[in-house]
DNA sequence: CGACATCCCTAGATCGATCTAGGGTACAGC
DNA sequence: GCTGTACCCTAGATCGATCTAGGGATGTCG
């Protein structure tokens, strides 16, 4: 019979009926508002439960505009996001926010993924590591407002939540200058976000400890691939420290290190950033810089609410402290060089 | 002006209002049905174009219960399953399928993320790797069309799109074999989607090749922990080859072993599942074995759409040949064993 | 006892689309 | 000229919720 009955899902007025009530006053009751007795709030209750009732979002949405969704994209390949966008989930469950998920991918592009968002007239977006352009973010701030994570932007229209990356890249530079290295390479990100700031930071940590000398920019990039490719030109400079974009990368070089007898970190010290699962990883066990994910989703969904309705005041730009996890790729010089 | 203007998104009426159609017209032109006139088509994309109209998708979907919305649910740490979401939007953008992400995590249970796909009213659930029990599945199969993907049940409500995990691990034991590896164990899934069927097809090809005595199980998982934590039974069973069950777990082995010195391939060959990111980069270069995305995601939308209206017919098993892909991290045992 | 506030509840409009049913034209065939 | 038949178009119901406005009760106070 269950087969049969449940062609279509209970509705509001499936509850009405059987609670003895009328459509609003179930609705009044199941989102919690006063204005209704306790004697019919248990029967209204009781009714949901029997016919399992759950109310249609698309519905719920389209009844009044304030529909507390908000639209995430994120970049599928990239492990950073995954856990950016989990930290959403776990902020959005304590708040009453939803979440509309809406992956970019090599075939999918952002503008297409965060269309697909306001499609469903979402009330906000987080656009996690975007690669628009100002101008398509400021297109999108006029429809709704926008908030960035990882990536920075300079518009009055637009919030950003990000880690200071300078910051960040200064405490693995420090790091690796206080165990002794000179040589210091930094395979950087190339044009991704964050990669500019980090190359900002390496340059002025480098700079700090007058190794201005010693500056090696080597072409980067998100990837292991990136990484791997970019160990002969480490070997090459003679460098007894990289500190690389970030986790994968620095993976990514360390194999190949390591397949080339330069022991990690006898020969070279690696920094990654990010604090990846590759990092924390006993495989790995990277010296890395941590972002502090819960915060950065939490104030994210703080500034977007705090969006509804209001007209633009200015944006926000709320940036997080870095953390350096010193972990086992990273040591003292072995052969001190020059 | 635009701040002004564009404080409500542009709706099916004001479309019909700027070409002086009626609502119902526009609604014909924009889905492309007959039963307007060039001229009116005409107007009705002038006008839409004008107003840069997209239509309301709560709305659209509530309208008429054919939704053409698919839920898809996957795990956010899982590569592989980001590698098959990506395959499911390349096939959906081809025929006219919407889809709904709603991600697993370990702070977001996975009946948390098929009730919030039942609450859009999704017409049909693609569960990638599901862990869920036969149970709560069936009662997902009684609301709306389910299909597993990687993940296998038996039930007659459901349909299931999957590698032939056997025939997969046969193709990697085979592969050592014909190296002329005979310590080969495996390094296992524990209670992962599959990981019972990759045991199977080991425990399998090991005995047709008369290796009987050399079947070597040991406790693994799906990450790189995991494939790291085996390093030393591995060595300690004196294998020179292993079958582990997906290429993370893989990457964590091989770390280890070489760390402990003992080179792969030279010593140890290493056979991974999955052919992820991870297994294609330079950084493992891995022996490994390929599913076909593309197939699952394509067969897994065309049951659920097949489905869609039509009463439960018999479930479907599609099962996919896997692909063994041969790289560097197998070769011939240096030492014969015995 | 009438005025007024409070509390509980419901009818009906509304959101923005789709779909059904039926109303006009225009043209062909008898 | 009448009927039939395409073809084009529109009014209005519908989906399932929310929200507004207002209608009884009941109680309080002068």
């Amino acid at each position: 019979m269950d087969q049969a009955s449940d062609k279509r899902a209970a509705t509001i007025n499936d509850v009405a009926a059987r609670a003895g009530v009328s459509r609003a006053l179930v609705s009044i009751v199941l989102r919690g508002v006063p204005g209704a007795s306790d004697a019919n709030r248990a029967k209204v209750f009781q009714a949901a439960k029997d016919l399992s009732y759950r109310p249609d979002q698309r519905a719920r949405l389209l009844g009044r505009n304030r529909s507390t969704t908000f639209g995430v994209t994120f970049g599928l390949r990239d492990e950073t996001h995954g856990e950016l966008v989990e930290a959403l989930y776990r902020s959005s469950a304590l708040a009453d926010y939803e979440l509309m998920l809406s992956p970019v991918a090599p075939t999918r592009h952002e503008i297409d993924a965060t269309q697909s968002l306001l499609d469903y007239r979402c009330e906000g977006l987080i656009l996690i590591g975007s690669s628009l352009s100002k101008g398509e973010l400021e297109t999108l701030a006029d429809r709704v407002p926008v908030v960035l994570i990882t990536r920075t932007v300079h518009s009055d229209k637009i919030d950003v939540v990000r880690t200071d990356d300078i910051a960040g890249a200064r405490l693995a530079v420090d790091h690796l200058v206080q165990l002794g290295h000179r040589n210091i390479a930094h395979v950087h990100g190339g044009r991704v976000a964050g990669a500019a700031d980090r190359r900002t930071g390496y340059r002025q940590a480098m700079r700090q400890a007058g190794l201005d000398a010693h500056i090696t920019m080597i072409e980067g990039g998100r990837t292991e691939d990136d990484g791997w490719n970019a160990a002969q030109s480490v070997i090459a400079a003679g460098s007894t420290a990289v500190f690389a974009y970030n986790d994968q990368s620095a993976a990514g070089l360390i194999e190949h290190l390591r397949k080339a007898a330069v022991t990690v970190p006898g020969r070279v010290s690696v920094v990654g950033y990010d604090n990846s699962r590759l990092a924390r990883s006993p495989a790995f066990s990277m010296t890395t810089v941590a972002q502090d994910s819960d915060l950065l989703a939490q104030r994210a969904l703080e500034l977007l609410s705090s969006r509804r309705g209001t007209p633009h005041t200015d944006a926000e730009q709320v940036v997080a402290r870095p953390q350096l996890i010193t972990r086992s790729t990273t040591t003292t010089p072995k052969t001190s060089v020059r």
